[in-house]
DNA sequence: CCGTTATTTGGTTATCTTGCCAAACAAGAA
DNA sequence: TTCTTGTTTGGCAAGATAACCAAATAACGG
């Protein structure tokens, strides 16, 4: 694997990772419905409002999400909502493992 | 968010969590041509083979492959393709953020 | 300008992750 | 059985992540 190839990796990983969080996941899914601001996510999170603000800067700076500060509020929305067709993929991985733990109790 | 709800985000987590690695991308990217051994990987890769095996492990358990011993060999092959979806997303997300960028200088 | 609200940034600590090495296992060959 | 090849496991050190609190910044209203 050449080093233009593994900068290639990188960047996907990045991506990827960016979503490997079950916080910035719901934001993700939250976000789907419309832009929100960051109050509001931090009202359904229930975390402090500092980390759910560095959670939207990790989705940022991955380029999957996109903020505008309108007066005292910043409301932050999908970017690139392909990123949405991963929890179907997520859901039927879930589903065959889960297939799979079935059938050995049976 | 109830705790069913954060259970469901966890698990979800988990397996983005896994493809947000470069090797382990790659190794996704490589199993869709086909079932590889840990051999023939860590020749790829060019890291330690237990580093290697220790990857597969977490696509493993993931649900993302599924491994199969031959011999003396193991044999990993993708369990759930649709992971692939996910490259032509990341792919779009790399070049609207490269879009951008260029717009900057310009 | 001062106070208030919304958000980000800095700092700290605890917890994961990763990579390598060495050692253990597993399976076939001699 | 012993040797060899292929793979996994355990352990450790370095680095990354995540959460919270406190402090800084930004924008508006009085």
């Amino acid at each position: 694997m050449d080093t233009k190839t593994q900068a290639r990796y990188e960047a996907r990983a990045r991506i990827m990772k960016a979503m490997g969080h079950p916080t910035r996941l719901f934001i993700v899914d939250e976000l789907s419905k419309g832009e929100r601001c960051v109050c509001e996510l931090t009202d359904m999170v229930k975390a402090d409002v500092s980390t759910v603000s560095k959670h939207l800067t990790i989705l940022k700076n991955a380029g999957i999400v996109q903020d505008e500060k309108r007066g005292l509020k910043v409301f932050y929305s999908l970017k690139v909502p392909c990123v949405l067709n991963f929890f179907s993929c997520v859901e039927s991985v879930i589903k065959s493992t889960a297939k799979e733990q079935l059938d050995l109790v049976e």
